[in-house]
DNA sequence: TATGAATGAGCATTCATTCAT
DNA sequence: TATGAATGAATGCTCATTCAT
């Protein structure tokens, strides 16, 4: 029983393929990676990439949308947390960490695919609709967290919230800075809580 | 006095040439433009771009640095202007317009290049060099806002402020929103003021 | 039985391309010859010369060495037939015809790899090693026939010979010429004969 | 009068192209040298260039044709020499040193036009004249120092000297040999001597 | 005549993709 | 299915030559 069937080979290899193809496209970008590369680094020939994907961006949008499904399945917060939830800062917090860890899985892929969907309509869709769902969580979060705030505002403000915490998480993983995780962390719960206490108010 | 110089002439060719590139590494991509291209968008003959630009990569480069210095010239907030204001959030409404402006301009180039400096040092250091003087600015006007910041909250703000507006120029400048420019610029505003307002508190 | 494996078949591919090159550059020149000519005239594709040799330099580099080291075991002079000629005149008539010959095979390539010599050190090194091979074989068969020679004449006279047969049979090859091969030949080993006669008389 | 005559001034520009052009393919080589280097190295523009020549071929044979015609006329040894001279060594010596002397003044653009000979007509056949012209003084000077040699051993043996002296200048500019200049044209003389005093005896 | 920017054909090389084994 | 040699279109770049000034 030690031998894997077919099926399960075939799997195993699709891994290895898409893990190396994600690995590179991340540290060197899609149009510095050429399938030969990918090829060796998953230890399978050439002809072996072109079995299991059409062709080279058939692998990029496979990947694009195994990674944002599981990101999109991974940070559901489920309406119960909301309900139990009384703290807004724990709240709070809890959804800027499991942002950060899922952005923070390979930042430099979403990099790649945010600069390829600008001219690669194909990628711009998967990647809209990722995103337009990652903001919807937000969304539903603020609706829960400043029920007062006027829709448009609120969509407004989930757009910032979104773009504050990729921008910081790309700043982390990209730039040269003393600024540890923790303490970027903390700032960010400040500044999403100090601009939903403000909102509660008026 | 119709006949320009040959200085001029040359001053206008390699303008016409870094417009082109400019142009099109933005909306196409670095890698999805190619030399002949930016020739024939600029009007010119391929070894013209050669003329002027050792490589491509050398092209981008030069409109790389061109582009920083003038963001950072123009994006200078002066000591008077700061001195003179006393609303706290004209400064930074004022401060956002501007980033919004300047990021406005080219989103696309900077996006290419946020892209490329990570697989690539040269364009990284430029790029970096860049980023710390937008940061420094930001942290500059921090310190006169809410002078109790104490300098690492301040660095962690800096980072947080930038890529807020940063991310929500490229949403508003690549995804399909609904929002007007107008929402996002005032509810960054109330984002950073409602921040610093509760600083300014505790 | 018919069908060759993959590794037979590379192998052809690679001789094919040898042979192509090393005719054309031997014809044509070197710079005067590119890879696609090469590809063409060798029965394969572009992409083909690139499978197997990294540029136009490396083709050239491998061929000089596949040759000198061809060259160099082929023109070996056992000392077995130094010992049992007692004709010094045969000794010289037999060296002299291998010289021939093997000058003969290509001396349009070793006329090419003599000129590139001087501006490519790469190439120099590689040419270098095979002429003082060369001129040691020279210079072992001088010091059979004209034992009391001093070391310097002797390595002169190598110089010598090894000049005036190579430039021999250049003339031979590419200048319109009624002498005969033959002839040459006759006149070289005379020529060689003498010297060693008056070296051995004085 | 220190003002230079428009045609004096022509003169000397296009000396100065020619020196430039010469140096250049001696040492790098007529294909590795572009016109806009010979231009530079001159100190005039890459225009002026072609106000004097038609184009790099152009220049070539004019500096071919030029170097040949100087060689010849240098190098003639008049009648009166070879009858006032009784010494056989003395003369070839002289022939000798004077033809070494020719060919050192490089070495490096004799060596271009041989290989360029092999592949271009043109060049060639300038340079088939030069050689028959030098082979003939070496055969005037054998039909002098050897007269009962028959015709076609003569032609044979101007060949061989010919090559035994250039293949020796050529060592001593390019390959690292500790032989001087003086050692080899001792060993040259020797080589020829000997075998005319061989014929003498025959 | 002199200049040097402009031209564009030409060449070396890469790489996504195919296909015989 | 797996392999990796073979393919050839595409691309970056060079350079001989032209020509407006």
């Amino acid at each position: 029983m030690k031998h894997k069937s077919q099926q399960e080979r075939k799997i195993e290899t699709k891994k290895k393929i898409v893990d190396a193809a994600m690995s590179l496209f991340s540290s060197q970008g899609y149009y510095q990676t050429n399938s030969k590369e990918i090829a060796r680094e998953a230890g399978v020939s050439t002809g072996s990439f072109y079995t299991y994907f059409a062709d080279k961006k058939d692998a990029l949008k496979y990947i694009l949308n195994t990674y944002t499904q599981e990101v999109i399945s991974d940070s559901a917060v489920s309406d119960d947390d909301l309900i139990l939830s009384i703290d807004r800062k724990a709240i709070l917090r809890d959804t800027i960490v499991k942002s950060f860890n899922l952005h923070n899985f390979s930042v430099g892929f979403y990099q790649q695919v945010r600069t390829l969907s600008i001219a690669d309509e194909e990628i711009g869709l998967i990647f809209e609709e990722y995103k337009r769902t990652i903001l919807m969580r937000i969304s539903k979060l603020l609706e829960h967290l400043a029920s007062e705030l006027p829709p448009d505002s609120r969509e407004a403000a989930s757009i910032i919230i979104y773009a504050a915490i990729e921008g910081t998480v790309h700043t982390v993983k990209f730039s040269r800075t003393d600024q540890t995780e923790a303490v970027l962390i903390d700032e960010l719960v400040r500044f999403v809580d100090s601009y939903l206490a403000a909102l509660n108010k008026e």
